[in-house]
RNA sequence: GCCCUCGUGGUGAAAUUGGUAGACACAAAGGACUUAAAAUCCUUGCCAUUUAUGGAGUGCCAGUUCGAGUCUGGCCGAGGGCACCA
C-alpha cells in the first residue's frame, strides 16, 4: 500500500497556506476577535523543543478558534536585542546585527516547517529601527509624565573587563569571563517608577481570573505589600543627629524594644567614613552579602556605635544603636527597631551580642511567666509587660490600636510598605535600544527631540575593547541638539523593555507615527490567550502590566490596564542526561544501548555511560534534541502529535524517541486507514440503521469531548481521543455502513482532528474533494443521548457487577433485574435489606443487615 | 525560614468534579500471522492454584459519607518561587 510521503505533502500544504495567505488577519467587526499570542523567541540560533511545544499549543488553539468562527490574530516576532549577540560577535567576529539576522532567518524557516498558522505579515523584530524608534518615543513620553528618573545605584563591576555585569554573570562573587572579584560600584542609572503602581498592580491580579494562581501568588509576593507604621526614634550621642526613622509591622511589640539597627548604607554611615573599624566592618558585610551561602546561613554581624536610642513609649528606656548586615537600605528606611522576643532574626542578633530583651506577647493560654529564650514567639496571643498596651489581642487589635496611640501622641504614622523596587533599565551594553537622552556641558539632562529619532546604534563598533562600547565610541557619543553640543547617554535599555509592549506592536506592525494605532489596539487588545514559560511569571509579565499602566497614566485614550486576559504557562521539555565517570556530558546521539539498561559511547564502546535523571533540555548538559532533525525524520504532524501526547501541557514532558516513533506510526496508520475509508466510500451505498447510528453517535460524542478538552488545554487527552478515533473508524468500516453517513461523519471527524495534525488532514480532506478550511462541526444534541448504560451494582458499598440497562431505569425495575441475575443476587444471601441508595443512571448501593 | 504546587501500575498519564480507578500511550512478557526477520494484530496492573473466582489497592494515619483518587485534619516525600522585606 501507498506510504504517506510526509515530506512532499507537508511542503505542499505549507506553500499552499503561504500563497493563499491563509492566516492573514484583518480587523473585522462582524466577527468576535481572538488574539492568540505565544511568548516570542530570542533568536539564539535554532529553535529548541521548548519552542516546538509552546508554538504547537498556541497553534492548536488558533486553528480551533478560527474554525469556530473567531477572527484570529496569531503573530510572531523576535526578541532580538540582548547579550548573546555581543558574545557571539566576539567569538565569531560577526556583527551582532548580522548574527541576529542570520538566526532569525534560520529560525523563521524552522517555524514554517512546523506548519504554524502564523500571520507572518505582522512579523516584528525588536532590534530593528522601525521597532525601537517607537520605544524611544515611549521613553520620552514616560519621562515627561514623571515615570522615569535617574539615580545612583550599585552595580556589579568587573574591574578587569571594566564592565557592568548582570547578576547571572556573577559566579561565586567573580566575573564570569575575567574571573575578577566583582566590586560594588555606584553608577548613575535610569529607572522606571514601577513602584508608583504597586497597589494597582497588586489589585489588578484579582481581575485576572484565568491566570494560574501560582503566577498570581508569585507576583503578589514580589510586590510584597505590608501594613505597619513608621516611627521616629530619638537618638542621643555625640553626633549631630537626633532621630532615626524605622518602618515596622509590629509596633505593638514596642515595649520589647532592645536595640536599633541600621544598614551600612544608611546616611548615618557617613559620620563613620573615617572610622577604620567601621570600614573593616563594611567590607566584611559586602563580602558576606554576595555569597549565597552566607545568606542561607543567616550569619548576622553588627557594629556597635556609641549612640543610644530612646523607646518613644517609655523615655526612660535607652538601647544601643548598631550597624547590622541584615538591614537592607532599599526597604523601608534602612533601619529597624529590634524586638528579639518576637522576631527570630532580632533574637539571633541579640543572643550573639548579649543584648538583654523582654517578652511582651504571650499565647492566650500562657501565664505571666511566659518568657522567650531561643525561639522567638511570633504567633497570636495578647500583649503583656507593656503598660497601657496590656491585654490587646495579637495580631490585629494590638497593631491597629498601637498605631492609633502612636499617631495621637505624634510619635508615628500608619504606613504601607512595598517590597517592589523601581525597575532599573540602564544597561551598559551595545546591543540594545539607545536611551534618547543627552547631556549638555553642565551635565543637564536633555531630551532628544522627536525629529532626531530614532537614535540609531552605530554600525561600526569595537566589542573587543574594555568597557561600554558605546561610551568608547566618541564619534557616536558627541552630538548637537538644537545647536548645542552634547554627549549622548551611552546606556541602552534593558531588553525587558522591548518585550513590555511588543504585543501592542503586533496590532499595528507598520504604523509609522507611533508604536501602535488606537483603532487597531482597541479592536485586538487585550491578548485573549497568552502562552509561555513559567520562568517569566514575575518580571516580563509584571513589566508588561506596568507598561500598560504607564501608557494609560495621564492619557484618556489608552485604557488597557491588563494586557493579557488569559495566561497559560506550559511545562518544560525534559530528557535524560548522559555522562561518563568524569562528569563529561554527552548528547543522546553519541550514546547507545542494547538492553535499555547499560549505555556506552558509540565511538568507543569501552566507555561506560551513566544515565542521569530527566532534566529540562539544555545546551550545557547536552541533553537536547534538535527539532529540525525530528521534522526531517518523522514530519511536522508527527512531531506536533508527540509533543502534545504524553503529558498535560502545563506539566513537564519527557522527550522519548519511542514515543516519537509511535506518533510517526500513527500518522502512517492513519493514512492507510484513510485510503481504506476512501475506497469504502466509493463502494458503500445503503447501510444498516444500527451501524449508521453508531457512527453518528461516536462522531458527535467525539466533537463534544474535543470541545471541552480544547477549552481546558487537555491536549494530551485529545491525543488519546485521536487514538480511539482511529481504532473506532477501523472497526466501523467493517460494518454495514451507508455511503452518505460515512462521508458526512468522516469529514466532520477529519475536521476536528485538523488542529493537531493539519497537513495530513488537509490532504485527506482534499482527496475527498472538500474544502480544507472547514467550519467546526455543530453537535447534534440528539446524538449525544444514550439509550443504554452500564449500571453499577454495589452491595454494602462494594461493586459486585454491572448491568446493561435502558437509560432512566426506575429503582423497582432495576431491583427486579437484580433478583433475576444469579451472579449478583447470590451476594444478597437472603439477608434483609437495610437501606437502598439509588443514584439515577449511575449506581445502586444496597445495604444489608449483618 | 516563609509561600505555592503536586504525590494514582515498571513509565507518561486518564477519571463526567463525591459514584465502575488505571482510558490512551510507552516499556516488558506471552501469543497469532510468516520459511525467517521486520511490520501488524491480540492478551497481561497486583496478590491468591487457571481466561472462571475471591481479596487488597490512588504516599502514610485518622475523620466525614451509603460511597473518597476527589472533601476535612495531621504526618511523610518531591518539585517550584522568595529569601535576612523589619
Amino acid at each position: 500500500m501507498e506510504r504517506y510521503n510526509f515530506k512532499q505533502i507537508e511542503k505542499k500544504w505549507q506553500s499552499f497556506w503561504e500563497k493563499n495567505k491563509s492566516f492573514k488577519s484583518h480587523i473585522d467587526t462582524t466577527k468576535p476577535k481572538f488574539y492568540c499570542l505565544e511568548m516570542f523567541p530570542y533568536p539564539s540560533g535554532k529553535i529548541h523543543m521548548g519552542h516546538v511545544r509552546n508554538y504547537t499549543i498556541g497553534d492548536v488553539l488558533s486553528r480551533y478558534k478560527s474554525m469556530r468562527g473567531f477572527n484570529v490574530m496569531h503573530p510572531m516576532g523576535w526578541d532580538s536585542f540582548g547579550m548573546p549577540a555581543e558574545n557571539a560577535a566576539r567569538e565569531n567576529n560577526l556583527h551582532p546585527k548580522e548574527w541576529t539576522e542570520k538566526n532569525v532567518s534560520v529560525m523563521k524557516n524552522q517555524l514554517k516547517k512546523l506548519g504554524l498558522s502564523i500571520d507572518w505579515d505582522r512579523e516584528i523584530s525588536t532590534c530593528s529601527e522601525d521597532y525601537y524608534k517607537h520605544q524611544q518615543l515611549f521613553f520620552i513620553e514616560l519621562y515627561k509624565k514623571g515615570l522615569v528618573y535617574r539615580k545612583e545605584n550599585y552595580v556589579n563591576w568587573d574591574p578587569i573587563d571594566e564592565t557592568v555585569l548582570a547578576n547571572e554573570q556573577v559566579i561565586d562573587g567573580k566575573g564570569w569571563r575575567s574571573g575578577a572579584v566583582v566590586q560594588r560600584k555606584k553608577l548613575n542609572q535610569w529607572f522606571f517608577n514601577i513602584s508608583k503602581f504597586s497597589d494597582e498592580l497588586l489589585n489588578g491580579l484579582d481581575k485576572l481570573k484565568t491566570w494560574p494562581n501560582k503566577v498570581k501568588t508569585m507576583q503578589k509576593n514580589w510586590i510584597g505589600k505590608s501594613f505597619g507604621c513608621e516611627i521616629n526614634f530619638k537618638i542621643k550621642g555625640d553626633l549631630p543627629i537626633d532621630k532615626i526613622k524605622c518602618f515596622t509591622t509590629r509596633p505593638d511589640t514596642l515595649f520589647g524594644f532592645s536595640f536599633l539597627a541600621v544598614s551600612v548604607d544608611h546616611p548615618l554611615s557617613e559620620f563613620f567614613s573615617n572610622d577604620l573599624a567601621f570600614k573593616k566592618f563594611k567590607d566584611e558585610c559586602s563580602k558576606t552579602g554576595t555569597t549565597e551561602e552566607s545568606i542561607a546561613l543567616g550569619q548576622k554581624i553588627g557594629f556597635k556605635t556609641n549612640l543610644e536610642a530612646f523607646n518613644p513609649l517609655n523615655e526612660k528606656q535607652k538601647v544601643p544603636v548598631y550597624f547590622a548586615n541584615f538591614v537592607l537600605m532599599d526597604y523601608g528606611f534602612g533601619a529597624v527597631f529590634g524586638c528579639p522576643a518576637h522576631d527570630q532574626r532580632d533574637l539571633d542578633f541579640a543572643i550573639k551580642y548579649k543584648i538583654p530583651f523582654k517578652t511582651v506577647v504571650k499565647p492566650v493560654d500562657a501565664d505571666k511567666n511566659f518568657t522567650v529564650k531561643e525561639n522567638a514567639y511570633t504567633g497570636p496571643g495578647e500583649i503583656f509587660n507593656s503598660e497601657f498596651l496590656n491585654g490587646f489581642k495579637v495580631p490585629n487589635e494590638s497593631i491597629i490600636k498601637t498605631i492609633e496611640i502612636l499617631e495621637k501622641k505624634k510619635l508615628g504614622l500608619q504606613k504601607i510598605n512595598f517590597r517592589l523596587k523601581d525597575w532599573g533599565i540602564s544597561r551598559q551594553r551595545y546591543w540594545g535600544c539607545p536611551i534618547p537622552i543627552a547631556y549638555d556641558k553642565d551635565g543637564n539632562v536633555i531630551i532628544v527631540p522627536e525629529k532626531d529619532l530614532p537614535i540609531k546604534l552605530p554600525q561600526k563598533i569595537n566589542l573587543n575593547e574594555k568597557g561600554n562600547p558605546l561610551d568608547k565610541n566618541i564619534e557616536w557619543k558627541k552630538t548637537t541638539i538644537n545647536g548645542k553640543e552634547c554627549l549622548r547617554e551611552t546606556d541602552t535599555l534593558d531588553t525587558f523593555v522591548d518585550s513590555s509592549w511588543y504585543f501592542l506592536r503586533f496590532c499595528s506592525p507598520n504604523n509609522k507615527e507611533y508604536g501602535f494605532n488606537n483603532e487597531e489596539i482597541n479592536y485586538w487588545m487585550p491578548v485573549d490567550q497568552y502562552i509561555g514559560g513559567v520562568e517569566h511569571a514575575i518580571l516580563h509579565l509584571l513589566y508588561s502590566r506596568f507598561f500598560m499602566h504607564a501608557l494609560s497614566f495621564k492619557n484618556e485614550n489608552f485604557k488597557i490596564l491588563e494586557p493579557f486576559e488569559s495566561l497559560f504557562t506550559q511545562g518544560m521539555v525534559c530528557h535524560e542526561t548522559f555522562s561518563d565517570k568524569n562528569k563529561k556530558w554527552f548528547s543522546p546521539d553519541e550514546v547507545e544501548t542494547k538492553d535499555g539498561k547499560n549505555f556506552y559511547l558509540k565511538e568507543d564502546p569501552e566507555i561506560k555511560i551513566f544515565v542521569g535523571p530527566s532534566e529540562s533540555m539544555s545546551k550545557s548538559k547536552r541533553n537536547t534534541i534538535d527539532p529540525e532533525r525530528m521534522i526531517e525524520n518523522y514530519g511536522a504532524d508527527a512531531v506536533r502529535f508527540f509533543i502534545l501526547s504524553d503529558s498535560p501541557p502545563e506539566k513537564d514532558v519527557q522527550w522519548s524517541e519511542q514515543g516519537m516513533i509511535a506518533s510517526y506510526r500513527f500518522i502512517q496508520k492513519f493514512w492507510q486507514l484513510h485510503n481504506k475509508i476512501q475506497k469504502k466510500i466509493g463502494i458503500a451505498s445503503e447501510g444498516s440503521v444500527e451501524a449508521d447510528t453508531e457512527l453518528k453517535k461516536y462522531t458527535n460524542q467525539l466533537i463534544n469531548k474535543l470541545n471541552s478538552h480544547l477549552s481546558k488545554f487537555n491536549y494530551n487527552v485529545i491525543i488519546a481521543n485521536m487514538h480511539e478515533t482511529y481504532s473506532f473508524l477501523s472497526k466501523i468500516i467493517e460494518k454495514n455502513i451507508s455511503r452518505k453517513e460515512l462521508l458526512e461523519n468522516y469529514k466532520k471527524i477529519l475536521t476536528v482532528l485538523s488542529p493537531v495534525i493539519p497537513h495530513i488532514i488537509s490532504e485527506c480532506l482534499e482527496s475527498l474533494k472538500t474544502n480544507v478550511f472547514q467550519n467546526w462541526p455543530k453537535i447534534d444534541q440528539k446524538m449525544l443521548e444514550v439509550e443504554k448504560i452500564h449500571f453499577v451494582i454495589q452491595i454494602n458499598g462494594k461493586k459486585k457487577g454491572t448491568l446493561e440497562v435502558l437509560k432512566d431505569i426506575e429503582e423497582k425495575t432495576l431491583m427486579e433485574m437484580i433478583k433475576k441475575n444469579v451472579k449478583i443476587y447470590k451476594n444478597l444471601n437472603n439477608k434483609k435489606i437495610k437501606k437502598i441508595f439509588f443514584i439515577k443512571n449511575r449506581l445502586i448501593n444496597i445495604l444489608l443487615n449483618d
